[in-house]
Parts: structure tokens; C-alpha cells; sequence
DNA sequence: TATTGTTATACTCTATAACTATA
DNA sequence: TATAGTTATAGAGTATAACAATA
């Protein structure tokens, strides 16, 4: 019976729709929206980098990152520095209140991750995740092979 | 440990960014984009409405769905017709095209669901959809608690 | 000649406010 | 006076193409 699944689907979509929605309201609060959330994540990982960098990590095109640097400066999360070497490129630098706010949204989800699944059991939460790893991988091969066509 | 909930969460999230990528992608093969299929899907739901109607089940201005409704005309897939009784109106009309790129995109659904859940057992899938029912109300939950705020 | 990031232009989604036509 | 949908304006994310400065 495909019904089950056409409403594990649904159910999945859901809550993808609800995640979404509640992340963005979320960083809303704190002044910023997803894709800067994002563009500062990738910069937490990598350290102070060109937009080059930035560009493929987020895989847009770099006008789009000059976009998100431009409101990211505007609104004091991060600062432009010059590079030590090469005069055309600048170094993307989080400001104080950039690693702040980084700090207080992994603070908040891992407050999440205890609100959502503080009463499942070890058990429950691994057979969760290794359901979820499993449809991870499923969809990028489904995405690859789309993009092959 | 709350390191598994936070690999859960993780994945959790990754599964929502990958499955999200690749509705986007699916439905721009369609000539459409996820704001407007939301659009077309409350309209199959409602039937023919008004774009006051559209608003509220989007949930969104109704400056909004006049620009939405605006690309579904422009790529022929709704039509404005004009309201029997209130000429103030109009009432927003699937085509023949829009309609068809309805029924495949549910179809494409069908086919996912396949794809992605085909190898579970009844019980398995049971238990994941039950597992995604609970995170969405307490996604639902934690939302309004901040909206109260 | 190739690369870095910009300006120029355009499209989509989203919002509020003011306005028109109609109820 | 209230409602339906529009124009006006604005901001955010996204893209390509042309261009400047630099490597």
C-alpha cells in the first residue's frame, strides 16, 4: 500500500515547511535572515576567507555574495579588511557581534534539539537519525540524477 | 548526551535544506517556482476564488498573490475571470495547462514517496511518520509559544 | 591573459501604504 | 463605510553580463 508513504511524505514536507518557517523567524529576531545566517556559518567554519570562497562554499554567484557581505557590513556582523597580498580580493572578518550572535544561535539550537527530542529514548533517537541519514542520501542521489539528465 | 540530539537535529535539517533544493529544482522544471505551485495547490483544493481567499490560505499580503497570480497568467497557468455577482473580483481559474502540471507534480510525489520510502516495512514507516508527527506539533507548539511573546 | 569583486540590469518573493472601483 | 484588488515604493535573494583593478 503506497498510501503509508504518500503520508510519511506529506508528513515529512511538513515538517520541513515548519523548520524552515520557525528558522526564519528565528534569525529575524536576531537581525538577520537565512542566507546571511548561512554566509556566517561558512565563515565560523573557514575562518576570515575571500567571497571567492564564500561564493563556492554557498555555491551562488559571487554578485550574489557581494549582496550578502553589503547587508552583513550595513547591519555590523561583519567587516571588509584588505588582504595581506592580493589587492583585489578582501578578507571577510566577523565583527564581535558577528561571533556573538553565531554563539547564541548554536546556543538555541541546541536548546531546540532539546525541546524537539528530550523524551525520546537513545534507542528512538538513533533508529531517527539513521532514518533521516538514509533519506539524506537518497534524495542527493535522486538530485544527481536528475542533474545528469 | 545531547550530542545525538544534536546529530539528529543535524540531519534533521540537512534532510529539510536538501529536500527543499530539490522541490525548487523539480518544480522550475516545470516553468514553475514553490511560491506559485503553493498557489496552484490551494487553488485545485478551494476550486476556483477569489485572490482575498488565496491571501489568507497563503497566509501571505494580498499585494502579494496579485504578483503571484500576475506570473501564473504571464506562464498560462491561471486565468482571472471576472466575479458573477461582485465586480470588484475576480476569480482566479486554473487552465487546462495549469491543471495538468498539477496532476504531474502529484504523480512526481507518488514517484518520491517510491523512491524514498520503498524499502521500509509498514511498521518502519509507521514509526518514522509518527516520529515526523510529533516533531511538527512541537514545532507548531514552540512557534506559537513565541508568537505569544 | 586570468582572477576578484564591482556596476548594470533583471526577475522573484515579500511587505506596507495609498488609491480606485465597487458593495 | 468597508472591501477587492491595484499602483507606488521598498528591501531581500537570486542570476548573467560587462567592466575595473590587479595578479
Amino acid at each position: 500500500m503506497s498510501n503509508r508513504r504518500i503520508a510519511a511524505l506529506d508528513q515529512l514536507m511538513l515538517v520541513t515547511h515548519l523548520l524552515s518557517a520557525d528558522l526564519e523567524r528565528y534569525v529575524a529576531s536576531h537581525g538577520l535572515t537565512t542566507s546571511r545566517v548561512q554566509l556566517l556559518w561558512h565563515l565560523g567554519r573557514l575562518g576570515p576567507c575571500q567571497q571567492r570562497d564564500l561564493a563556492a562554499a554557498l555555491e551562488v554567484s559571487p554578485r550574489n555574495v557581494t549582496g550578502l557581505v553589503d547587508g552583513l557590513v550595513d547591519t555590523g556582523f561583519v567587516t571588509r579588511e584588505s588582504h595581506p597580498t592580493d589587492r583585489r580580493a578582501t578578507l571577510v572578518t566577523p565583527t564581535r557581534k558577528g561571533s556573538q550572535v553565531m554563539q547564541e544561535l548554536a546556543d538555541g539550537q541546541v536548546e531546540l534539539a532539546g525541546q524537539l527530542f528530550g523524551e525520546l529514548s537513545d534507542r528512538q533517537l538513533a533508529t531517527l537519525t539513521r532514518m533521516l541519514c538514509d533519506i539524506a542520501q537518497k534524495v542527493v542521489l535522486l538530485m544527481e540524477q536528475e542533474a545528469a539528465r
